[in-house]
DNA sequence: TGTACATCAGTGAACGCGCGTTCACTGATGTAC
DNA sequence: TGTACATCAGTGAACGCGCGTTCACTGATGTAC
């Protein structure tokens, strides 16, 4: 097949980043290459005029899921009424759509771990990420300084993350269902 | 090579669960069965007379895992002065070893989100060493009932490991330390 | 207590399979004049 | 505006490698008499 057109080779490029993105999120870093492009009608040859490596497609693609999360978590604040932003948030990080759709969502549930397991160089480049998904949400937190409200961030999100990836983990639908909405209850009535 | 003594083979089956289980949590799931053997002197064709799957190893693994971080969590609670069992327990689940030391910990912070993408069959089967995990530390929760104190429980590991495992994420060390610090006082102030 | 035989822990080669990456090739797109 | 040529997105085969699992074989251990 011939060379594509500029528009084109961007929204393939564009393709590829938003699928790694839902599917790294859903089955974890170990997604196959051949497999996404599979997925969109591509063979994985091609997948090397687009990225680098699978690396440097591992840590756009989880740019790209922060970048997602942040603003959908941004909008369900500001549509929220009067005072209640905070609340919406974590409304809807405990929510059961979060919990049955690790794809659409935030990334720290997902593969945080695996994260802390990737060479140094993909984690000092993930880095700077993690801070703007902080900066740009801490105005929602509690707080008197800009300081202790990105303090209040870090200490909820990893909270409610990890609360999210316990839950995933049980196999007893009840446990689950039990599990969520106590770590809801709780997560509002200390930060919201 | 010949058969061995019962004595023996018991020996071998504990030596393979053990470094598994170490293996697991630090370097994840993925980890190879072929890697497993060569560590400990042997080769991968005799891993089938010890566990029928990989599988089977990962859950009994993780088993083994829950039970040594129980143990030593409840060992450190009871060496502990009177009424600082639960603060001994926080700060050393959130202490400098624990973020260095995956293998020897506990096994939240490292695999809940890859347990959680298990087989349903493997899910299943880990809820009660959960749950048994659960039930042992329990008892040094606050709260008037068992039933708080399991609630305060989870509330309080999954909030922990979620920290830790963010923590462990981020790349540059000075970032680790600050957030490490602030994770602790937080859960000192409200669980202790 | 001694002998004959069945059991099975561990080896090492092989199974089929999937991985990330490379590469010669194609032909439409983009560019230079 | 038209022509000649360079570029490069995508294909499909191949690279070396590692995966989980199976299997014939070995010989000391365990067992039955």
């Amino acid at each position: 097949m011939p060379r594509r057109s500029v528009t084109d080779t961007a929204k393939t490029h564009q393709r590829i980043l938003k699928h790694a993105s839902h599917e790294f999120r859903s089955r974890g870093s170990a997604v196959g290459i051949a497999d996404l492009m599979k997925d969109l009608g591509l063979t994985k040859g091609g997948f090397y005029r687009h990225f680098d490596s699978k690396d440097d497609l591992f840590v756009d693609a989880i740019t790209l899921s922060f970048q997602e999360t942040g603003e959908r978590l941004e909008q369900i604040a500001e549509k929220a009424p009067d005072g209640q932003a905070r609340t919406a948030i974590i409304n809807a990080y405990l929510s059961q759509d979060h919990l049955d759709h690790p794809e659409t969502w935030c990334t720290l549930p997902s593969l945080a771990p695996e994260i802390g397991r990737m060479p140094m160089a993909v984690r000092k480049r993930l880095d700077s990420t993690m801070l703007l998904y902080a900066e740009r949400l801490s105005k929602y937190m509690k707080g008197e300084t800009p300081q202790e409200r990105r303090q209040n961030f870090m200490l909820l999100f990893s909270g409610m993350a990890g609360a999210l990836a316990l839950v995933r983990s049980f196999g007893e639908p009840e446990l689950k269902q039990r599990a969520l909405d106590l770590a809801r209850e709780h997560y509002l009535k200390i930060f919201a």
